[in-house]
DNA sequence: CTTCATGGATCAAAATCTATACCATTGGAT
DNA sequence: ATCCAATGGTATAGATTTTGATCCATGAAG
């Protein structure tokens, strides 16, 4: 008997590069009026034609994730940080429970990976995850303070040495695209870079059930921001 | 900034093919020498053309996944049990931590599955899981017994109602590729069998911790199997 | 020994990607 | 005011991949 044998979904190369740049937008990696490299370059580093990058980026122009400039100091620019909230908030309410299970599969997959990582972490990894925490002390904006967050999950990620695992948190991530006004306001945004300091303690010291809390109350934070927005949004 | 934009990797039609039959035939729902549907058939089931689904069918065969026979009666089989083994072997010796962190990462996620799975499971799902238990008790040999455990587990996993939980699960069942013989042998298979009904009474009363401790029951008999494995290697 | 479902082979057309070259725009330097 | 340099915009020819259609070759069943 034959189960699930689906269409295969081929991909052009010029879709990927969307998917790509898409994903860093969502993960807050790409700043809000970020300049992208130039066209040229850009091509190389993703390994496709200019024409065929040029693709992408009319893409990503027509569903507003960048805006596109000519001219000496042109180039591709993320979309102002306004139109990325609206875009976020726009796809939250196109599908409100999405959101709650994309947190719900980071929760299962980062608490694992903290407890993991106590053990298992390189010294490269402890280095980024350290900057990580650093890029949220200088962070005076909510998107920066995003990017810092991100960078500290996606090393996190990397720390259990489990490529499933730190490909399932950079997906979570990805898919996790929340508008940066309400998750990390002010007060909630400090009490997370106390929680991500705690969690970073523990990994130095190897203290795996203060790893896992440390997570635990850092998702307990997201669910609450996630729950309210669910709120402000109905 | 610009944080890890790597290349892209655009896939052939032909790749993407292959891929989704080797994770059958990896995950168990493929038994072996089992007949796959002739090859106008199979390319209508994949949405791509017969030349297309051909050049993946050479791949396969060279990769000695299956065989191709001529004539009537002919068609492309699955290869036979011992040469799964001996490539399930291979494999794995290749890269023998490897294995540790597939099983690792379905562990993770497959205890979430049980835990969610028994509030949001529908009665498709519930269907499903009875069926593949069924399947268990029916089953005489080790892959007809891994196809069942495959079967369930998917269900276990869309009964989340979590898209990227069921995904996570089907990743790693692909990934896990373990020969027939060590894991699920005699004895180990028929309290295997108990654990699964167990799971699936637990998920019919909705007893979200009874559910948990019969899915880390079945992953510690998992970890043996796989450690016995290791050791048997070594 | 015929039948016929099946794999094997070929070819032209369409789609996609690449490499290269050149044009157009713009801000800053002279 | 002019030029320069960096950048996006456009054009074209050729390579690669995929398709759809057609016909050939094989071999088990009747």
């Amino acid at each position: 008997m034959l189960w699930g044998l689906r269409p295969v979904e081929p991909r052009a190369a010029y879709g990927l590069a969307v998917d790509l740049l898409r994903r860093q937008i969502h993960a807050g990696l790409l700043l809000p009026a970020e300049k992208l490299p130039a066209e040229r370059q850009l091509s190389d580093r993703f390994g496709i034609s200019r024409v065929t990058l040029r693709e992408a980026l009319r893409v990503l122009e027509t569903d507003e994730y960048i805006t596109v400039r000519r001219g000496a100091q042109g180039g591709a620019f993320v979309t102002d940080e306004d139109r990325l909230c609206e875009l976020a908030r726009r796809r939250m309410l196109r599908a409100p429970a999405k959101t709650m299970r994309v947190v719900e599969f980071l929760t299962v997959n980062q608490m694992a990976a903290a407890r993991l990582a106590c053990t298992r972490r390189g010294p490269a990894e402890m280095k980024r995850m350290r900057e990580a925490v650093a890029m949220m002390h200088a962070a005076r904006t909510a998107p920066h303070r995003k990017q810092a967050e991100a960078l500290f999950l996606l090393a996190l990620g990397d720390a259990t040495q489990n490529p499933l695992l730190a490909r399932a948190i950079e997906d979570g991530l990805a898919e996790l695209f929340l508008p940066y006004d309400t998750p990390s306001t002010s007060k909630t945004g400090t009490v997370a870079l106390g929680e991500f300091e705690r969690l970073l303690a523990a990994l130095n010291s190897e203290d795996v059930d203060e790893a896992e809390a440390a997570m635990a109350d850092l998702h307990r934070l997201l669910w609450d921001a996630v729950r309210r927005m669910g709120k402000a949004a109905a």
